[in-house]
RNA sequence: CGGGGCGUAGCGCAGCCUGGUAGCGCAUCUGGUUUGGGACCAGAGGGUCGGGUGUUCGAAUCACCCCGCCCCGACCA
């Protein structure tokens, strides 16, 4: 491809709106625009680099034995209904209304279209299992679309949905495609992390999420340094050392003003880590939908909501308001654990703990030498808190550290969650009608392409493995001698005969700029041609991140195809 | 939605406080000189100052409302 004739358009500045780097550098290098609020163009360059994370990513999965379909970004509202999603997916389902007034909405995920079509072909156990997936558009109108590709609204992602005829079946499939992940983030070079996740809105068992490990991720992780274990914090388990205090009187303090964990510490001089904080909650959805909880947990410590939501049943939780709060006895920044008259849950690490200082649910006040054992009725203990650094590993004692990581990659083994309202039904070997069970397993295709940057990037502008890299060879003729053109013409064709990628920056630029271009830009090798070298038959290449070296004209094509191939071996 | 910030030429910004009809750098176009790391000279084009209403002789500037964007929280690939 000729400079000259692509489309292009760099910019000089970083975007104002722009805040991560792989926003700002796909931005200024030409390879997405943005539309609206999370949507964007993919310009010429951004298009060929998703193509090639797609064919990476469909080349592993058919390898695995999944096969592609199409399925459409528009779907009916019944099929919602039926899953029961309509109410419980939330704003997040953009829904709009045809001509005819039938409900509609813009596919966020597409268990529901799939179970539709699988359960309408679906007969007899001998056409399990299967594993379809797609790779398309989703629409989820996000409360903040942020960080450009990182969190659009409009995505592309990779979906794959699974069924069997029983968990065993299933079990097995889950770990085929968790390996088949694990191949196709190594094979785009990046350092990442399966972990243990939480299911969310997906919902079923085992839920395993990929990430790429950057400080600009949006999830924290906690993993252990010392064997395997991994997971996001919002399921995290691990062991704490806990503080201890001798058993005391209970006594109320003044207390006045003093409200935070912190202040609370300072003021009455005691460890952090001897606070009983309380936070009362209000449950969104489930049985319990409305009612108000009270949850301890250490000074030193958060509340997990979504651990606290499983633990109570509930689609989520959400900070009760003071009026709330006073509803079940308690003073808002003065609430302790006594004599509230709601549900009482506590974290496992106050369990049978003594000489704690905790809010005295009146005003200005608050109670030191509360001991849970004696002072705390109906009590519940539950683990509630986040995991944090300096926590012990469950499993075998090692230091939890955290990371921050950006999602690419989710697996689940849903069960029947899907398939049960559904109704996909086989008849098994024994002739009975039985439930399916299903799995499903996604990839940010979009997402990933912006974690790629994140991970491949210097000060100059991207990196790009040669894998993913629009083109893999960049080459720049400096000056307009006729025989610089006519050497990089013959170049520019002969590589295009060897099957390789290249660019031609046959542009009318001063070489200053074209550099600068290609380095934005990231082409992985570099081919410069000028009157210096071209005088001794020579022009010099190079990888983007070394020095170039010179190389006779007649023998590019030869030192192109030996440094590019072994690279492209290893993937 | 709550809290903070911003909206002036394609991009980055100044002007606003203290009203007088818009400016800088980069980019673009023309001509010339340059040509191994974002050239130089000369000239040119491009803005209903996010939108509306109001105050005023007069509004980019002041007030109110709306819209959009960015950052921090709840969501997720």
């Amino acid at each position: 491809m000729r400079y000259s004739k692509l489309f292009i358009p760099t910019l000089r500045d970083d975007p104002a709106d722009a805040e991560v780097v792989s926003h700002k550098l796909l931005l200024r290098a030409g390879y997405i625009r943005r539309v609206t609020s999370g949507v964007y163009d993919y310009l010429p360059l951004g298009l060929r680099v998703l193509r090639k994370i797609e064919s990476v990513v469909r080349d592993e999965m058919n390898m695995a034995g999944a096969q592609e379909l199409q399925m459409p970004m528009v779907q009916p509202g019944e099929l919602w209904e039926k899953s029961g999603r309509m109410e419980k997916y939330g704003p997040e389902l953009l829904r709009f209304k045809d001509r005819h007034g039938h409900e509609s909405c813009l596919g966020p995920t597409h268990e529901e279209v799939i179970c539709d079509l699988v359960s309408r072909e679906l007969r007899s156990y001998k056409q399990l299992p299967m594993n379809l997936y797609q790779i398309q558009n989703k629409f989820r109108d996000e409360i903040r679309p942020r960080f450009g590709l990182m969190r659009g609204r409009e995505f592309i992602m990779k979906d794959a949905y699974s069924f069997h005829a029983d968990e065993d079946c299933l079990a097995a499939e889950y770990k085929n495609m968790f390996d088949a992940y694990c191949r196709i983030f190594t094979r785009f070079g990046l350092k990442f992390r399966p972990v243990e996740a939480d299911t969310g809105s997906i919902g079923g068992s085992d839920s395993h999420e990929f990430h790429v490990l950057a400080d600009s991720g949006e999830d924290l992780i906690a993993h252990c340094g010392a064997c395997e274990y991994a997971a996001n914090v919002e399921k995290a388990v691990s062991n704490r050392q806990a503080a201890v205090a001798d058993q005391t009187e209970l006594n109320m303090v003044d207390t006045p003003a003093v409200t935070s964990a912190e202040d609370v510490a300072d003021f009455l001089s005691v460890d952090i880590a001897l606070l009983l904080k309380t936070m009362v909650y209000r449950i969104i959805g489930g049985a319990n939908d409305g009612s108000i909880v009270a949850v301890c947990v250490r000074g030193d410590d958060q509340v997990q909501e979504i651990k606290l939501a499983h633990v109570v049943g509930a689609d989520s939780v959400e900070m009760a308001t003071d009026a709330e709060i006073a509803s079940i006895g308690g003073v808002t920044g003065f609430v302790g654990p006594q004599n509230l008259s709601s549900r009482i849950l506590l974290d496992h690490s106050l369990e049978g703990a003594t000489g704690l200082a905790a809010g005295a649910n009146h005003q200005d006040a608050h109670v030191t030498g509360l001991d849970i054992a004696r002072d705390i009725t109906s009590a519940e203990f539950f683990d509630l808190r986040q995991t944090r650094t300096g926590d012990t590993c469950v499993h075998c004692g090692g230091d939890i550290a955290l990371s921050r990581g950006i999602e690419v990659g989710q697996v689940f083994a849903l069960g029947t969650r899907y398939t049960k309202p559904m109704e996909v039904l086989f008849q098994d070997q024994q002739g009975k009608r039985s439930v399916a069970t299903m799995g499903c397993y996604g990839i940010g295709i979009s997402r990933l392409m912006a974690a790629i940057v994140e991970q491949c990037n210097d000060d100059a502008g991207i990196s790009w493995p040669l894998t993913l890299a629009p083109f893999s060879v960049g080459l720049i003729s400096m000056g307009k001698s006729n025989a610089v053109l006519e050497a990089s013409e013959s170049i520019y064709s002969r590589l295009k005969e060897a099957g390789i990628d290249v660019l031609w920056d046959d542009r009318k630029e001063r070489p200053g700029v074209k550099f600068k271009d290609f380095e934005l830009i990231g082409l992985p090798f570099q081919i410069v041609v000028g009157d210096r070298g071209l005088n001794d038959g020579q022009v010099e290449a190079g990888w983007r991140k070394n020095e170039r070296r010179p190389v006779p004209v007649a023998d590019i094509v030869s030192v192109v195809m030996s440094e590019l191939q072994p690279v492209e071996m290893e993937n």
